[in-house]
DNA sequence: CAGTGGTCTAGACCACGCA
DNA sequence: GCGTGGTCTAGACCACTGG
């Protein structure tokens, strides 16, 4: 156990069992430089880390001090949808749809691949996707025919370092997604909207839409633990 | 701008530039040290900084590479139904439906507070709320009524730095639920479930109903920003 | 204006793991 | 064995800001 973790626990533990409440102000650096007798660069660090992780707040002059509980953020793990369906015990398999390239889409000057396919697990469509790839960020695309291998790992080992954005919504099936899913027409989907760039460049936009009862996301909050 | 930084900015530039590609060798601390003109301490904090950011990995003796993508978590803001309500323009109200205590739950040694309610923007319901709180980690709730102010305002005010696990998943409103919402039954609705703990106390438990059509979650990944 | 946190230095020792 | 990253030290200067 470092010097620097053990600081880090000792205070998250004293702001979790309730001693430290929030607003009150946790000991000054140089305290806990002689209750750890260690130096101020190694406090300095664990302070770091627990301000950074917003459990505390840090004011010069002033000290530090618990940070007031704000459970409005979540890591959430987004799902490989391979592994999704591969840990629930079921083969996975991508089948393409379909598959047009559209030189002139508002949305992406330069153009765009649009591909439309679904992510089976097992005998059973697990995810429908509906996919738009830059061809100015990713000119590659334009040459994949995307039949044996699904988009999203195919751009994983193409396109390196992005961000993403993500949305997700409660939609009712269309007529033609319910057929394609093998359920009736209405039934609740989870919508995932995800847009990815690379540096300030468009990526990709993809729609998946997810059977409501057969899928669900999680998104965990463990402040400190970060 | 400190240097700390401008070293992280550095890498990461040339990191999404693709001049350094996922797996490749990025230079040695002492190398950094002699490019920079700084001791090693600022550069491994800076490198440090990527490495809990997920953009490089470190590997004793070997060096520092740039890591393999994976975009498969990001920051989802949970939302404050008061503050998302306000800042749609509407006027944030709380309606409580029903409380009742359950001295013996099985999930709650030492019972539970049950409460329901829901929570309005302007005239409209926005979600269906539906709460266990246990007697066992806030025994201060078994006198409160949750009439005047809702459970989560009441909850972030008597019980500090809690972490939780949220569930989101689709559904199909039940004929209640949908009679309170003004909807068809059967409408698709957003389901978020989530369990708060305290230490290892569970504090809470709630189901929150949104309408598909009108609500939406966004969840962000941005590697290095963090 | 005095004291805090923010940043940085120039060392040091150590464990690990590749050669 | 030996060079790497991981951790820590005992200082230092500075900007900010609360009293």
């Amino acid at each position: 156990m470092t010097l620097d973790r053990r600081i880090r626990e000792d205070i998250e533990a004293r702001i979790r069992s309730g001693e430290w409440r929030p607003g009150d102000r946790i000991p000054f650096e140089h305290e806990l430089v002689a209750i750890y007798g260690c130096s101020r660069g190694t406090v300095g660090k664990a302070l770091g880390a627990l301000a950074k992780s917003g459990l505390i707040e840090r004011r010069r002059k002033a000290g530090s001090f618990v940070a007031h509980p704000q459970v409005h953020s979540a890591v959430l793990e987004m799902p490989d949808l391979a592994q999704a369906i591969a840990a629930r015990g079921d083969v996975y398999r991508w089948q393409r749809t379909g598959r047009e390239v559209a030189p002139n889409h508002a949305d992406f000057p330069g153009g765009a691949v649009v591909v439309d396919g679904v992510h089976f697990g097992g005998d059973e469509a697990f995810a429908l996707e509906h996919r738009f790839i830059a061809l100015a960020a990713v000119p590659d695309a334009v040459a994949e025919r995307f039949v044996d291998e699904a988009p999203d790992e195919w751009l994983l080992r193409h396109v390196p370092w992005t961000s993403a954005r993500h949305g997700i919504r409660a939609v009712a099936m269309t007529r033609g997604e319910a057929e394609t899913m093998g359920v009736r027409t209405g039934t609740a989907a989870l919508e995932l909207t995800r847009t990815t760039w690379r540096s300030s460049d468009m990526v990709t936009r993809v729609r998946q839409l997810f059977r409501g009862d057969r899928f669900d996301l999680v998104a965990e909050f463990h402040p400190g633990t970060r």
